[in-house]
DNA sequence: CGTCTTTGACCTGCGC
DNA sequence: GCGCAGGTCAAAGACG
């Protein structure tokens, strides 16, 4: 923990929080998932949190988003124009993380689609067999109540029209009923790069310029045949170092540039007996191995001889990545070799 | 020639 | 109903 990081504060009245997530200056290329986080109301205070933490390490800031949040999908409600999240959202997905429990199922909650009942164009639009969610009930109650309250940028005109191009003359939908909404997973990342490799390829259909903002939204498809999968990224107008990034919707399909096997890459990967361990099925994104490798540093075991290109880029301490206060869930899979835990 | 990006127009939903 | 903002389409151009 860099001294940076521990003169950063949460004011837990106003929900405000801020400053140099990594405590280096702002030169990482790393994804981290420090951003903002009101979600942590429903989060025992640092003090608290550090007094029942069985951790032996003191850096964690619980003011900073977790790898588990973004997993379970708290990081969905962002507001990227005010870099905020909608704490008044009904939909807000709260599921806190206890860290007392055993509870390992890091499966990313859902802010819709299966928890409607389905999509309107299951037949067209097939979900692969792991999409199938199995949700918790509060997830189904996020969907019963989501109407009123999502905010706009964080709408999704849903999976109707996937391959349908004639989308100008969209079928009318019943009164009432409600586009479906593919499930989120955002993640801030520190980084001049725009467009991260993630080891799939999107292609650019839409940049929009964001109200208050300099800096336009690019909307990315998944070029892979019959895959929906898109993708939001966009600069924090309040941290231009900050890249955020949305997945929407998970790859029926295996990430094109990592087929081999990585703990990492398993981790999240659509038959990973760790995300099914608990549940049923994984509605995250299934990301590479380079950018799962990028994403948990560990573990210059991971690549050995070919670390990937961000981490070629800078010094070890520009690579530094904070990390998640979840990490011991990660630590406790058996293949958990890949991650060597921070130095205090 | 295939793939990808750019960009203006259009569609949709929400708030007033 | 209207205006606004976000999201998407699709033609045109760039590029390898």
């Amino acid at each position: 923990m860099s001294d940076d990081q521990q003169n950063d504060a949460y004011d837990y009245t106003s929900n405000t929080f801020y400053h140099d997530y990594m405590g280096n200056g702002g030169n990482s290329a790393f994804p981290f998932f420090g951003i903002k986080n009101p979600s942590i109301y429903n989060r025992p205070s640092p003090a608290q949190n550090l007094a029942g933490s069985s951790s032996t390490t003191s850096s964690y800031d619980p003011s900073y988003l977790s790898f588990t949040d973004c997993l379970q999908g708290s990081a969905a409600d962002y507001n990227f124009l005010s870099g905020t999240f909608d704490m008044s959202c009904d939909s807000f997905p709260v599921c806190p993380v206890d860290n007392s429990s055993s509870d390992k199922n890091i499966i990313a909650t859902s802010l819709g689609d299966a928890a409607a009942g389905g999509t309107t164009n299951s037949a067209e639009n097939p979900r692969t067999p792991n999409s199938s969610v199995s949700f918790s009930s509060n997830e189904t109650g996020i969907e019963e109540e989501s109407s009123k309250s999502n905010t706009a940028d964080l709408r999704t005109k849903g999976s109707e029209d996937g391959d349908d191009k004639s989308k100008k003359s969209s079928k009318p939908r019943k009164k009432g009923e409600k586009k479906p909404k593919e499930q989120r997973f955002a993640f801030m990342t520190k980084s001049e790069i725009d467009h991260l490799e993630d080891g799939y390829r999107w292609r650019k259909y839409g940049q929009k310029a964001v109200k208050n903002s300099p800096f336009p939204r690019n909307y990315y498809r998944c070029t892979s045949q019959k895959c929906t999968v898109k993708k939001r990224v966009e600069r924090s107008f309040q941290d231009p170092s900050i890249v955020i990034t949305t997945y929407e919707g998970q790859h029926n399909h295996h990430c094109p540039a990592t087929l081999r096997g990585n703990a990492a890459a398993m981790l999240l990967s659509p038959n990973s007996s760790f995300l099914s361990s608990n549940s049923s099925s994984s509605s995250l994104p299934n990301f590479s191995q380079e950018f799962l490798t990028q994403m948990l540093p560990t573990a210059s075991s991971n690549y050995p001889n070919n670390p990937p290109s961000y981490y070629q880029n800078f010094s070890p301490q520009q690579q530094q990545f904070h990390f998640p206060h979840d990490y011991n869930y990660f630590q406790d899979m058996n293949n958990s070799s890949f991650m060597h835990k921070p130095e205090p």
